[in-house]
DNA sequence: GTGGTCACG
DNA sequence: ACGTACGTGACCACT
């Protein structure tokens, strides 16, 4: 009989603190009750108890119990956020059938302090599994403690206790006794530290012992002045601290086995709060009987019927124009639903007409489908929405669309007897949902000008590709290669032995303990040996810059160069995936692979442009929006100074220099303006003091300085940055331009980091999404021009603020003034919005 | 699967 | 006293 006890206050605290903000819709805190069974499971995996105890703090209102009361009252009142999920916490322990204890008047550890002694007396192992260093002293040959963070789970046993000590577990009692603990309000005696006191517990071993040999012992004057004057404070401390072991609970054992889970309300429980990750860990199925609170706002929600579909109605479905139908291509299988029926279409010839045809469809994620259309030369007709574009309006911080996941969230009950027709019988529904809060939240001109044409976009951009130039590459790569291995040799040589350079451990070893090098200036899982750190001993030691160099070319050699090369598709082209639904910000991303980072600050790592290539008789146009960002501001906060230094088309950098540095422009040195434009940076990040100083290499002091003449010198920036961040608190989201929402839960967190957090997250979402917003707008308009004026030039790339067009040499012109005009016209600002284009046969000879 | 590192805007 | 700029994705080592 094995038991898990676990300290659930301790744990939840942990768990609250630990994971960022989460809520479910609602608005419902969940990221502590995530933590809490991450933890908890990672602890029933490891221990495999039979028993399990999940204890928590039930403080009486009318009995005060010794320490406890004192104790409490000096306890921070938990956060709002914190207590609301306390509850349901104990609520899904209930549900998954384990046991949760408490005992008025007592707290968790006394539970724990009761168990861990019933166990010992019963000769049984005993696990705590809690947060909190204090329960270290219940430590025996039956207990052990597993220390949880919310990354690692340390255990303690009688050995590794002493190893870390230096004593016994018990003796962790006289050892609070002596340096007490204010967070437990335990005094200690007057003046003792850690330090002192854990010497002296080494010592003599308990605060009996000590006094006992005071009279005789050898200690500094000080030290003994202080332990004679704090006596009675030692042990009325160490009472306060000796965790309790007679608390009121049952200490049969076998009490505590598990009982059955309740199923149903398990999963009741889980899917409110749409902790789906969690539901997928403990296997339970999302549940289809919500509480349906808003159920008189909408309607009442009706699936479809299965019915067999001919040739003849299906042809006639095609030319329908007054009702929209719903449809979803699965595995060659298409799937569609129309007014109360619903039915599926196995034959390729009638999937393709009826996806061409012009009558008005809505279907779930419908890049993959324009995708396959387009292999055959074909396209979607009249495609009216797409669920996974609606519901990443609605929320970009959800981590997965599927539509299973939706109907949770929207209130759909998902059917669990219809197959593979669930999603499609639930989906007109679902679209009726998402498209009327769409349209409720103001983003249906988004929706319907911008998000649902870039869907067709992006699948044409994915499926045109880039060119690449494999044997270059490879060229490339032969190049790295040789350069690494002598670097390899040379830094074994300085060394003195090989060892693998890019592991962060043995590197850390090798430099801080062998050589050792002086820093070992950061910490997590041990020493940091990032660039930054690397670059602060270049002048230390020679084997530093050729780690930095090895870095940097086992980089490039295995992300670019083979991480390319393996992407190259049969026609000589890479075709990426952009996501459409992936960032909070309103950026798309593209990966496999990822062509939004290709290297260009470095000269080495600009040579991978090189490879990206137009095609035969064609050439690459490369168009780059000047400083957009920086525009919205001036734009957004309505400053004239920054205006005008726009419209006058001066260099932004050197105008805030000149500004900041109260100097005229011809004035303002090199230094100074790249001063400026990193200060220019961290305006558009929500600035620090602190990392200012990092970036540029001043002090906090001077960098102070300069946001705060910054701040003078464009009050209207600062102004707008603040009504930001308090229409953020006042309505919990952030928007765009473009109406665009951004949901900032970190700004109600307690956590003041986390808070500060969200102001950054606040101050820079509107900037970097209404840009976003903009270029997508663009890519629409470019794309349609083309195709009608242009069509053998092709859009192929976005890299957030630049796009790049493959056109035929003899279109070159028209497609670089289409290119050029669209993307300036794209957006009406209060300042000029430009774009610079240029022109070559490779993506590296169009940047100059 | 997570953390460290580093590539981009 | 904290811990330090916004947004991404890929690769490696290690558990």
């Amino acid at each position: 009989m094995k038991l898990l006890v676990v300290d659930g206050n301790s744990i939840l605290n942990r768990a609250y603190y630990g994971v960022k903000p989460l809520t479910n819709h609602r608005g419902v805190y969940t990221n502590a009750i995530f933590g809490f069974f991450n933890i908890l499971l990672k602890a029933i995996s490891d221990d495999a108890p039979d028993g399990i105890v999940i204890a928590f703090d039930l403080p009486s209102p009318t009995f005060r119990h010794k320490a406890v009361a004192s104790y409490k009252a000096t306890r921070k009142g938990m956060p709002e956020e914190l207590a609301m999920q306390l509850p349901l916490t104990k609520q899904i322990l209930t549900a998954m059938g384990l046991h949760v204890v408490t005992c008025e008047g007592w707290e968790a550890d006394d539970i724990l302090g009761t168990l861990s002694a019933a166990g010992t007396l019963q000769k049984e192992q005993c696990v705590l599994l809690t947060g909190d260093r204090d329960n270290l002293q219940l430590i025996n040959e039956y207990v052990t403690v597993r220390l949880a963070t919310n990354r690692e789970q340390i255990l303690f046993t009688t050995e590794k206790f002493i190893d870390e000590y230096g004593f016994e577990p018990k003796k962790l009692i006289d050892l609070k006794a002596l340096m007490g603990d204010s967070s437990d309000n335990i005094a200690g005696v007057q003046g003792i530290g850690e330090k002192t006191a854990s010497a002296l517990i080494r010592e003599y071993g308990t605060i009996e012992a000590l006094y006992e040999a005071l009279p005789d012992a050898a200690l500094s004057p000080a030290v003994r002045r202080k332990l004679e004057a704090g006596e009675a404070d030692a042990m009325q401390s160490k009472f306060l601290a000796t965790i309790v072991t007679d608390a009121p609970i049952s200490t049969t054992l076998n009490d505590y086995l598990p009982k059955p889970r309740n199923e149903e309300s398990l999963s009741a429980l889980l899917t409110d709060l749409e902790l789906f990750k969690l539901m997928e860990r403990l296997n339970v199925k999302p549940s289809a009987t919500l509480p349906q609170e808003d159920s008189k706002a909408t309607p009442p929600v009706k699936l479809p019927t299965l019915y067999s579909l001919s040739a003849e109605e299906l042809s006639t479905l095609c030319s329908k124009q007054d009702a929209s139908i719903d449809f979803l291509l699965k595995d060659q299988i298409l799937y569609i639903a129309y007014g109360s029926s619903m039915a599926r279409v196995t034959n390729p010839a009638q999937i393709a007409a009826f996806l061409q045809s012009p009558s008005p469809k809505r279907t779930f994620d419908a890049k993959p489908v324009y995708r396959q259309c387009m292999e055959r030369g074909e396209t979607i007709g009249n495609l009216i929405l797409d669920a996974a574009i609606c519901a990443y309006l609605l929320n970009p911080a959800t981590p997965e669309y599927t539509i299973e996941r939706l109907c949770v969230t929207m209130g759909i009950p998902y059917p669990d007897n219809l197959g593979e027709y669930a999603e499609i019988a639930v989906l007109p529904s679902l679209c009726d949902r998402l498209a009327a809060e769409v349209t409720a939240q103001g983003m249906e001109p988004l929706m319907r000008d911008i998000e649902l044409p870039l869907v067709e976009v992006l699948a044409d951009m994915e499926t045109v590709g880039v060119r690449v130039d494999a044997e270059g590459v490879r060229a490339f790569g032969d190049k790295l290669t040789t350069e690494i291995s002598a670097l390899e040799q040379r830094i074994y040589e300085l060394v003195g032995h090989t060892f693998n350079i890019l592991s962060p451990k043995q590197l850390g070893v090798v430099l801080f303990e062998e050589l050792p090098l002086p820093a070992g200036k950061k910490t997590k899982t041990g020493w940091s040996t990032n660039a930054e750190v690397l670059e602060g001993l270049r002048l230390q030691h020679p084997v530093v810059e050729l780690i930095l160099q090895y870095r940097q070319l086992t980089k490039l050699n295995s992300t670019y160069v083979e991480g390319l090369l393996k992407t190259i598709a049969p026609d000589g082209r890479i075709h990426t995936c952009y996501r459409q639904t992936e960032t909070r910000t309103g950026r798309i991303s593209s990966t496999e692979p990822n062509l939004q980072n290709i290297p260009v600050r470095t000269t080495l790592g600009r040579e991978m442009r090189k490879f990206f290539i137009a095609a035969e008789g064609c050439t690459l146009l490369d168009a780059d929006y000047s400083q957009i960002e920086l525009r919205l501001v001036a734009h957004l906060c309505g400053d004239e100074n920054m205006q005008r230094s726009f419209i006058e088309n001066r260099d932004i950098h050197r105008t805030t220099a000149a500004q900041v540095f109260n100097l005229p422009e011809e004035m303002i040195t090199k230094d100074l303006r790249s001063a400026a434009k990193a200060v220019n940076f961290g305006i558009l990040y929500g600035i620090s003091a602190f990392s200012l100083s990092k970036d540029i290499g001043v002090t906090v002091a001077k960098a102070d300085r300069y946001i705060k003449d910054y701040l003078q010198s464009f009050p209207n920036v600062e102004r707008f940055m603040q009504e930001t961040v308090e229409h953020a608190k006042a309505t919990g989201f952030v928007s765009t331009m473009f109406g665009r929402k951004r949901p900032v839960p970190e700004l109600r967190a307690s956590n003041k980091i986390v808070q500060a957090a969200g102001k950054r997250i606040a101050m820079n979402t509107p900037i970097q999404g209404t840009a976003a917003d903009i270029i997508k707008a663009a890519m629409v308009r470019v794309w349609r021009r083309l195709r009608n004026e242009v069509p053998n030039a092709r859009l192929i790339l976005q890299i957030h603020d630049e796009l790049i067009v493959e056109a035929p040499l003899a279109d070159r012109a028209i497609a670089a003034s289409i290119l050029q005009s669209e993307m300036e016209q794209a957006c009406k600002l209060s300042v000029p919005l430009t774009a610079d284009v240029e022109e070559g046969a490779s993506w590296y000879d169009a940047k100059g």
